[in-house]
DNA sequence: ATGGTTGGCTTCCAA
């Protein structure tokens, strides 16, 4: 089985893309996030022209996430549970016994900054949540953007980023209890070093420098880890013509 | 070099 993950930063600019890596890649799932589309101008049927199924939830200009699939996908979830939030962030997924948890993390912005309050709120819901989520379902991928660098070594200059989002203890402490409940991180189960990211900054010419972070990922609940064959980054997709700041992250169990 | 780029209910905000 074959899943992942792309923040695409726009689905109306981004659709022949997303269109063109199903067809070369034909993923059983694909997780998007940053879709910035209203839930009436999702393109659906563009997916269901190539065999795919779709559940979203989106809003206008920010947020959205999206789940497409070639197995019929039942929706239980568009929030975390118990938490005021009328940002898109949140669908939560099953096709047949796999349950997929696809979240569009809070950025927050800086440390100063009330997003970022938001974001180690938000987080500290999501982890409240999972306790349940493991219990209740053994094969369970949580995937997205996660806006967190989890080490240094997922971060090409961590002295430059000392101070900032993505990589402040508060949010690593966050990402390490997701851990610590009992997922794994999938990419570290077969990649020790650093110098690998999922995300780009479009400006100085990042990419071509690789002056990048690894913030997305696909977690593995304890069945599912042990299962699991790889997981990699495509950067092929940040070469073309227009590119999402992020690329896929893809793990095969 | 405290910059730079992208997307969107665009003349600023969010990333």
């Amino acid at each position: 089985m074959k899943i992942a993950t792309w923040n695409i930063n726009s689905l109306r600019v981004r659709l022949p893309h997303v269109l063109r890596w199903l067809e070369s890649q034909r993923p059983d799932v694909l997780a998007l996030q940053e879709t910035k589309l209203p839930d009436p101008d999702f393109p659906a049927e563009e997916f269901t022209r190539l065999g795919y199924h779709a559940a979203f939830s989106g809003q206008p200009a920010y947020n959205g996430v999206a789940l497409l699939a070639r197995a019929p996908l039942t929706v239980e979830a568009t929030a975390l549970p118990d938490f005021d939030d009328a940002q898109k962030r949140v669908l939560f997924a099953h096709l047949d016994e796999v349950h997929i948890l696809n979240l569009y993390v809070p950025n927050g912005q800086s440390l100063d900054s009330d997003k970022y309050q938001y974001k180690l709120r938000w987080l500290e819901q999501l982890n409240r949540w999972l306790t349940q989520l493991l219990r209740e379902h053994p094969q369970l991928v949580v995937l997205g953007d996660l806006n967190i660098a989890p080490e240094d070594r997922d971060v090409h200059d961590p002295k430059a980023w000392e101070g900032g989002v993505l990589v402040s203890s508060a949010e690593r402490a966050a990402f390490r209890s997701l851990l610590e409940q009992g997922l794994q991180d999938s990419f570290r189960l077969f990649h020790q070093e650093g110098g690998h990211y999922s995300w780009w900054d479009y400006r100085a010419a990042a990419f071509r420098r690789n002056l990048g972070l690894r913030i997305d990922h696909i977690l593995l609940s304890p069945a599912l880890a042990g299962r699991c064959l790889g997981t990699h980054m495509d950067r092929e997709p940040r070469g073309w013509e227009r590119p999402s700041d992020h690329v896929p992250v893809i793990t095969m169990l």
